[in-house]
DNA sequence: TAAAGAGGTCACTAGGTCAG
DNA sequence: CTGACCTAGTGACCTCTTTA
């Protein structure tokens, strides 16, 4: 199945503590959604599979099947094909012009969409570094106001000086997609919601 | 059950899973896990499997048609029936404008009943997502007492924030006719279609 | 048989912690 | 304050058992 095939393995820096895992790669899924304002790459697929690099996977031997998933189309009101296939077209890997990269056995690892470092999973809705994701949390738990950026608000944020400007980190954080609830949908349906109501 | 009454066919997001059938077609919900989410919207993909490397999957014969799965915007949950067909015959969801749609095929979809999310299964007797689902088992199993919510025990429990108060989505659970024994709650809801707010 | 639900598994993330 | 590390869940997927 093109699914599991080809895709590459996508590898997190880490983040995963399980003891035994062999920690090094998963996969993500990423929900896909997220409506980027600025960059709007977005992740294009997002298989996932369990079995890390060197998991011997000792459940069942038993295949999964191929699972075609369909997003529902309300919105375009397009049918959608009930019969398995969907077009879902996995252009994986291929896009991502500098989110991620592959690496030599074909695992692919994914950049902080905030500052470009190694994301260590999806976090808030975006891959994100530890750094910005420990940020953003503590950002939005505490409703921290940063003060003034000194220049003009629009701070390159990487990795090198990603704590010189809380300001405009926490506005990359946002400009990004990085919300609570994982995901800009709020936004997009927003936009999106008078058609759909109006349907109804 | 009843439910099956009714002329649309009912599709749920997936759960039966025979080892060898093809016929999962399997939803994913974005990270959602906790997080999230995924879209609703795009027609991207998003799809995950487990499954092990790539295992094209046997096919077999047997071919249950796929199950196609729709994402849904939890915001609009308000009124779901696409169509306004709202074939519904599922005694429950007749009083709630938005447990159910249909679509294109004839086949209909069931929202849960916790969260507004595609329903999985009825589960503990009622239509409910995997998630709620399990958040529910595992409730019920550990006897867990959540800690209290720290609003007004009333939040509104979504997909998007369902994880955000464990006291109020368990309150939710049970206020919708989830038990250990579903049938007859449920049963007893639909005389008594007060909701009755078990408080626990 | 197949289909459905109960319950199990475990990759994965939100949020907490605390040395630096 | 930062971010690497940890823990407690979460939920997608799976297997087993029961039902039609």
């Amino acid at each position: 199945m093109d699914n599991s095939s080809g895709a590459g393995v996508i590898l997190y820096a880490c983040s995963s503590s399980s003891p035994d895992s062999p920690s090094s790669g998963y996969q993500t899924h990423s929900p896909s959604s997220q409506s980027q304002p600025s960059s709007p790459e977005e992740i294009s697929s997002d298989l996932q599979h369990r079995s890390t690099s060197s998991d011997p996977n000792p459940t069942t031997g038993t295949s999964s099947s191929p699972k075609p998933v369909f997003q529902f189309p309300e919105l375009s009101s397009t049918h959608v094909t009930s019969s398995g296939q969907s077009a879902v077209s996995q252009s994986l890997t291929g896009r991502r012009s500098c989110s991620a990269f592959t690496i030599g056995t074909g695992g692919m690892v994914l950049l902080c969409k905030v500052c470009g470092d190694i994301a260590s999973g999806f976090h808030y809705g975006v891959h994100a570094c530890e750094g910005c994701k420990g940020f953003f949390r503590r950002s939005i738990q505490q409703n921290i106001s940063y003060k003034m950026c000194v220049k003009n608000e629009n701070c390159l944020i990487v990795r090198m000086n990603r704590n010189r400007c809380q300001h405009c980190r926490f506005k990359k954080c946002l400009s990004v997609g990085m919300s609570r609830d994982g995901q800009n949908l709020y936004n997009t349906l927003i936009n999106h919601s008078v058609a759909f109501t109006a349907h109804e």
